[in-house]
DNA sequence: CTTGACCTTGACGCTGCGTCAACCTCTACC
DNA sequence: GGTAGAGGTTGACGCAGCGTCAAGGTCAAG
């Protein structure tokens, strides 16, 4: 008993391309191919298919059922990766479904996308190259035992004195202050003292310290932070006033 | 202030790749072209670039993200219809995961796979063609509403006559009972009359009962329901003679 | 001999880049 | 000014699993 390759899809349920491909690929050969190139398949032919389908349903990828067929692997080990594989999507669709949600929420409440959701404080290991690259490995690696050495109190506490520091420069910026008012100034040091703390303690010399500046200009991570790109070339200019007073 | 595309992929946490693929589709340009051909990005292309990644983050595709960017789409429309694809994603998961546990739990039960596990009685639409093709459209449109019209008790009490039958005739094989004997006879003339009530109350004709025979030695679902190949060639020969002794 | 229905072998398309390959360019050091 | 090294460019293949033309043989029926 023979059939053609439409029979056999029909039989089966499923397309002749399908099967075609189950040929190129080697999965499911056909039983014999006539002089007119024609593919026949018998009961053989089709129980194998059976199979095949069946773990396919499961969710199961071809090269992991050609192996399965082939005896090197056992059904059950098989489905036991497979399932593993299955509950690590579940839970990554799971997170990204309360990621949207959240974030549609705060949509509704009429946030902007973007402000605190992508820096969240001082995201540590974003900037490893950059900090690599501008300062050394070394000045990376300081900076970041000490941050992973804070623990979750003092990391809060840090943010916290930058979120204060923040909250000031965007008052003085509002209010009109020039950048060199004494008062900015003084919020300026704070921020200087803020960010060698982050450094390990060291002192940033003024090169840096004007890189940092820079750089939030730079970053919109950190420009929507300070208030936009203009908030952020304010913090800017107030750090070379101080650069230039205190540390040149 | 303008930047490289290594550095724009630092920054964002990028690759240089991604980039220039954005760049393909449109999505990103950069704010400027050098003569040397080199990509140069500045901060409104930064800013962008960190929605997209945001976007992309939440599992949008890259054609969502474009249609939102171009304000053709609400960031909350475009999150919410994406929120219904990925809740379509987690059920369909959580459908496998449900499948492919039970499977295991039946391996482990000593089940081999694909015995009833494909067929479940009798599935009356997988045949839709193959009866079309042999018997007609009509033929299958008059099983059909018969089947719908039994309801789930006449179809379980279907089913039973066909369990008990086939109970009968694998019992007979296995004390070597020839297939001409009045007790097989007996059990096929049940059969014949299960065919006919399946077929809306016409009686077969020979010729459709000896093609049903084929049917069931062809198909593996009815071969495996039968008691294996053997079983199914059984099945047909005791057919056949019936079929030469009260159909002729 | 002409329809159709069915068969064949390519080959592109889809998603989002990773990953060579082959070949300029710019900077820095000797 | 040569050379090394880092970085830039444009192709183009690869992956998963077929759907979907395209162009052209084959076969049974009228």
């Amino acid at each position: 008993m023979q059939w053609s390759i439409q029979q056999i899809a029909r039989l089966s349920g499923t397309t002749s391309r399908t099967l075609r491909h189950y040929d190129d690929l080697g999965l499911l050969p056909p039983t014999s191919i006539g002089a007119n190139g024609y593919r026949y398949y018998d009961e053989a032919a089709l129980t194998r298919l059976q199979r095949i389908l069946l773990l396919r349903e499961l969710g199961l990828g071809l090269p992991a059922i050609a192996e399965v067929l082939a005896g090197q692997t056992d059904d059950a080990a098989a489905l036991e990766a497979h399932l593993r594989w299955l509950e690590q999507e579940r839970d990554r669709v799971d997170r990204q479904i309360a990621s949207v949600t959240t974030t549609i929420l705060k949509l509704e409440g009429g946030e902007q996308l973007m402000a605190e959701e992508m820096l969240d404080g001082f995201d540590h290991t974003v900037y490893k190259d950059e900090v690599e690259q501008r300062w050394g490995a070394e000045a990376y690696a300081t900076s970041d035992r000490w941050w992973r050495g804070l623990g979750a109190d003092g990391q809060a506490a840090f943010r916290a004195e930058a979120a204060a520091i923040e909250a000031g420069l965007r008052d003085a910026r509002a209010s009109g202050t020039p950048v060199d008012d004494p008062a900015v100034q003084g919020l300026i040091a704070r921020h200087y003292a803020w960010v060698r703390a982050g450094w390990g303690g060291s002192a940033p010399s003024a090169e840096a310290y004007l890189g940092l500046g820079d750089m939030y200009v730079a970053d919109p991570r950190f420009a929507q932070n300070y208030g936009g790109l203009d908030g952020a070339e304010y913090v800017r200019d107030a750090m070379r006033v101080y650069a230039a007073a205190e540390l040149g």
